[in-house]
DNA sequence: AACGCATAAGTAAGAC
DNA sequence: GTCTTACTTATGCGTT
């Protein structure tokens, strides 16, 4: 393919290691918030709430209701398929 | 379970709530950076460098790192399990 | 502590190399069923089913209905305190 | 969504139940696989070995291995890129 | 018994 | 559009 020739270049290269450079910047920042939001989870722990269960409703929160509702009906139709 | 009584004490709730909403924006931010560095692949790969393989590179460099890492947190149990 | 010398003893290294290719030879075979389920997934997709409810169904059929019963009031519950 | 036609259909319900059997069983030979794993490590310690050392151990084998994979993915990258 | 870690499951993006 | 691969989340295990 048509990359800019490596190795013959230094511009290119130069230019590579830029854009490396700010991936892997951007990788930290987020890895950092990822932090942040373990912190949050666990303080909210120490106080007393169940971490699992908080979880489950931020994740609800996103998710659109009916997209919620039709899921929750799939799901009651397999179950009973297989005998629960 | 012992978490704060929820339901009857709007001083839990309002408490809950407010975790939630921190770990909302917090993901938010994370989802944002996410989006800034698809941004970036896709401005490398405009310029003409191939995306995939610049995806392989970062991972190698990541990789390398968590090795050396990996390897200085088992030398550093080495020295601990001799009382060091 | 006091593990077998290594380093200065042929027999202990023996030992010790044995031991790391059991787990390595354990881990293979535990891999190699993981894909052995990823593979009833996948068929189970192609034939028409809905591959993330049946993990749920399967993830579900694990868990005591008492536990289950529990959980799903608790979640209520958070909802409820954060007004969803 | 067109998943064959659940409740109303014998030969889907048998389907869907086969296929759940199936990912049990193989999951109950998962499990016991990760049982052996743990046994060798709690063997391993009886015999005066560190189970935590031996854990780091097997982890930077296992990432020297996939180093390797990952630096041949790289270069067979590098070469379909120039169109070899 | 709680804490953090490490593995494993699930989800979403990217390649072909 | 399918299919794989990578990332994220989640659970369970070992440790303190």
């Amino acid at each position: 393919m048509n990359q800019p020739g490596i190795g013959h270049n230094s511009a290119a290269n130069a230019r590579l290691t830029s854009f490396v450079q700010r991936i892997e910047k951007l990788e930290e920042e987020k890895k950092t918030i990822a932090e942040d939001i373990r912190e949050v989870y666990s303080e909210l722990k120490s106080v007393g709430f169940d971490a699992k269960i908080v979880r489950k409703v931020v994740k609800l929160r996103k998710m659109d209701k009916e997209d919620r509702e039709a899921e929750a009906a799939l799901l009651d139709t397999y179950l009973k398929a297989v005998g629960c």
